[in-house]
DNA sequence: ATTGCTAATATGTATGCACATAATAATTTG
DNA sequence: CAAATTATTATGTGCATACATATTAGCAAT
């Protein structure tokens, strides 16, 4: 790679910090030094620099400097996944089925998360996701109403609720958390096993404008992995 | 924030974008437009864009253009957790025990993971770590020796083998899987919990120049959860 | 010794400009 | 008409420069 582009740049810094010229917990050589040594223009070490620091190699603090992390730790960046996306991408084919669709009041710990006062209903939602008629991953989901009225008048069967919440509303932000959950009977028979199976969950809030859309809990079938690369 | 910095170019961007004035899979204006309008360098709105398309919210190819994601599927950044600070964040003290430290012939997905000649010994090691005295998660790792030959020498009960590795033998590349897995004998036991749990893992390869470091599997305690944000 | 000001300094960011590169459109050529 | 060539265009990147801002160090006053 062109050691004269920023991307090259930082590949040859990481390089150098990997293998030990620069050991933990030292500070680098600044911006300046760094361009005439390589012969560019501060600007580019500034960037190369800036995204190792997203990347979590560095750290970075005006007057003091350049700092390699004491212990390396490394950002993954991994992709939420739609569901409907990882299933195409191993070239299987993909379905979904709704099983349970009511407005219903929802149990305390949604409530909270979706901050809806007690007694206030929410559009509630079962599905199963099917790669190639074998189902992949239940989803169990919450919507508050008020915030995404269309919900329900979508067709659903056609859509997987999540693509129409992303299309029609649109989210600002989310909390994600995965975990391991132990299927009780309504997961097993959605998903087709055992009783006490070890399901995959991603757990996921979304809101827009301190409103919130959506909250829901997705189980993998045992064996799933998230993968990623770091 | 100011909308003639990058970041603030960036959010106002984004907001736009959400709150549906270019629908997904539209063209949007392209950079010189952008600068225009918002009165700031093509440069400004360039760094902004790159940033959004870094997100996974935008597309953007030469010549065709800029284009807001069919599906706007977001990159949630995971900080790889390394055991001891997450412990220590939460305020707990953290400790670790080494239950199993030996020479031995790993089983073949070890040995396939690591890319050793069948037949070839390698590092065991079996730790739990505590957090308060607590069994917080279980780590079953392989060293290859030839990669890290100090790892036998290494003082693995006052430093874990995972940070001892990360300053010693800097790893240019990894893979990470997320996994929900059922606690046998060995992980029961050594956390202390019920076999049969559902247990979080994470499963973790690393390598450098292609030589293949270590192959290790954290299985953390029955309730855990891995949190991000997106 | 503690507090408060001031200066020094490394990073953060914006700008105008030039040129590179990829993808497409338009045009020429066989 | 199809294939090859050239032009066009939007993004990608680098540079020199200027100024902003956070943080530290040094020094002075309390």
């Amino acid at each position: 790679m062109n050691e004269r582009t920023h991307q090259g740049l930082k590949e040859s810094i990481r390089i150098r910090i990997i293998s030990g010229e620069w050991p933990p917990d030292t500070v680098m050589p600044g911006e300046a030094d760094l361009a005439q040594e390589y012969g560019c223009s501060r600007t580019t070490v500034n960037r190369a620099l800036q995204s190792l620091a997203d990347d979590g190699l560095i750290e970075r603090k005006r007057r003091a400097g350049t700092r390699v992390k004491d212990v390396p730790t490394r950002q993954a960046k991994i992709q939420i996944p739609l569901v409907r996306h990882e299933v195409e991408a191993t070239g299987a084919q993909y379905g979904h089925h709704v099983l349970l669709r009511e407005i219903a009041k929802p149990p305390q710990p949604v409530a909270t998360r979706l901050r809806l006062s007690s007694g206030d209903d929410a559009f509630h939602l079962h599905t199963v996701h099917l790669a190639d008629n074998q189902p992949l991953a239940f989803e169990d989901r919450w919507v508050n109403v008020a915030a995404a009225p269309g919900i329900l008048t979508a067709p659903l069967d056609a859509i997987s609720a999540n693509e129409w919440l992303l299309r029609q509303v649109p989210y600002s932000s989310g909390d994600v958390a995965f975990c391991a959950k132990i299927a009780g009977e309504t997961e097993a028979n959605a998903l087709g096993v055992p009783v006490g199976s070890a399901l995959f969950t991603i757990d996921r809030v979304t809101w827009r404008d301190g409103e919130f859309i959506t909250a829901m809990r997705l189980y993998y079938r045992p064996g799933y992995e998230l993968k990623t690369k770091l």
